[in-house]
DNA sequence: GACTTATCCG
DNA sequence: CGGATAAGTC
């Protein structure tokens, strides 16, 4: 069966939420990654999502800032963790079981929001950025232990705040020295992949050549028009789920631009990928 | 000429620029009384109202709160006031020309928002009611002075917070202790309006035993349906306009009811007096 | 630039 | 309830 994943940095889930709804109307995802829902749990709006057909929901919701939430049609069972060295809502993970007619398997579904770092690259006189490095360290743990436990089928998706290719963003020169595009975080997002040997599914079916981005920032007017944007948000998949991602090409993956430019838009926009699963 | 005069307590003229334009549009006043602007001066939407063919504004604005505009397609000038007790923009007065084939006149629209008073109907210990006490007092030394200079033809409009008859109030035994239903305010909003011979065209051309009302709380969910409502908003002339407004019958007055359920609406409704002009 | 929470005010 | 301000975050 083809399983349509989907990740959005939703910017307040409550002010967005008819946004979401219009989105999964639309695009029809089996699971959607929310971040920055900025609400706390019992302030999440369950029923809606349930009435649009998104049945399982699991929330780490905290007050006023960041917070995840994954939505999905097929069940899910929630995977406890406790990860973000300061204890923020960072993280929701779950196992997804797909059953169809020919299929039964089950994935791990990840939906993280990395810290986004600050604005100084430096770990020495700014904490945010040495908290990003901690968390990233703190995912390269957490998934050797997974691994450890024979868990080797996964999806990560999320907002990463990372932009690792030159292509990521809109001039590599001008971005090297801003936090989201620094050599540091790069380099260490880049251990974390090859450790556990994850495929970035966006540059897996698109040549490194091609400018992706996923993010446009708020604080221009012409950010769109310039097209200054970075691809901070991320599907990955572990390597027995690549073929299953290669097998759908360039059109299985999915930035939905147009978002951007909604009434009142998430500086986000979402991503999907198809994947396919069979037995 | 007929004058159609209009007011409206906005509650923030920016977040509700498109419905006073809509009003404008639709009802074709000429000249509005606004008040809660809640803006500076420079903060104030100039062009857009000049735009819908209101060339003459004059504006007294303050930082968050209060304020009062006045937005006519009449010439008009500003009368200088220093009103309030406490240094509230609270008041706008201009003279308006109007010329027309038939008519070569001109009147005073004086705009008003008088204080809320609090909570309490108290002014030992109620400082805000001291202060609507003392703004009402004020107003009558204000029209005292002006008649003596012999500026005889005006217009009162505004926000009064007070609802001075029983039919004005969705309760008139509920409300007797309620600030803006009060015997002690209701009392001296009449001795202003008998000093000066004032009418209130609302009840000029409607029965005593009519409700009318202008305003509905915010903090309930039902006010519409249970129609608890009070009329806080009036527009009184002095003695030379009373036939003026007379000659136009009942239908010459309306209370816009239908705005309070739009979009984000104010907690007010607009209403509007035409006065029929000669020479 | 645009979210959150909070406090003030009506 | 729903404006405005102000501080904090991204």
């Amino acid at each position: 069966m083809k399983i349509k994943l989907a990740t959005w940095n939703i910017n307040s889930v409550r002010l967005r939420l008819d946004q979401v709804l219009r989105f999964l109307e639309e695009e029809q995802p089996h699971i959607l990654g929310l971040q920055e829902i900025k609400c706390q749990e019992e302030q999440f709006p369950f029923a809606p999502f349930r009435e649009a057909g998104y049945e399982f929901i699991e929330v780490a919701g905290q007050k006023g800032y960041h917070g995840a939430a994954t939505l999905s049609k097929l069940p899910m069972e929630r995977l406890p963790t406790t990860f973000c060295p300061l204890g923020h809502a960072r993280h929701v993970s779950t196992r997804v079981i797909a059953k169809g007619k020919d299929c039964d398997q089950d994935f791990e579904f990840h939906n993280f929001y990395i810290p986004a770092g600050g604005d100084v690259a430096d770990p020495e006189i700014n904490d945010k950025f040495q908290h990003k490095l901690d968390f990233l360290a703190a995912m390269n743990a957490y998934f050797s232990e997974r691994f450890s436990k024979g868990d080797d089928q996964q999806v990560l998706v999320g907002d990463f705040n990372i932009a690792p290719h030159e292509n990521d963003v809109w001039s590599h020169k001008q971005l090297l020295k801003v936090v989201s595009h620094t050599p540091l975080e790069v380099e260490l997002l880049a251990k974390l992949q090859a450790t556990h040997d994850f495929t970035d599914t966006a540059r897996l079916l698109h040549d490194d050549t091609e400018k992706l981005y996923s993010w446009w920032s708020y604080r221009a007017r012409d950010v769109m028009a310039s097209n200054r944007g970075r691809r901070l948000d991320h599907i990955w998949v572990s390597p027995t789920l690549k073929s299953c991602v290669e097998s759908q090409g360039k059109s299985g993956y999915k930035i939905h631009v147009p978002c951007r430019i909604w009434e009142k838009p998430s500086d986000h926009v979402p991503i999907t990928q198809i994947m396919e699963l069979r037995d």
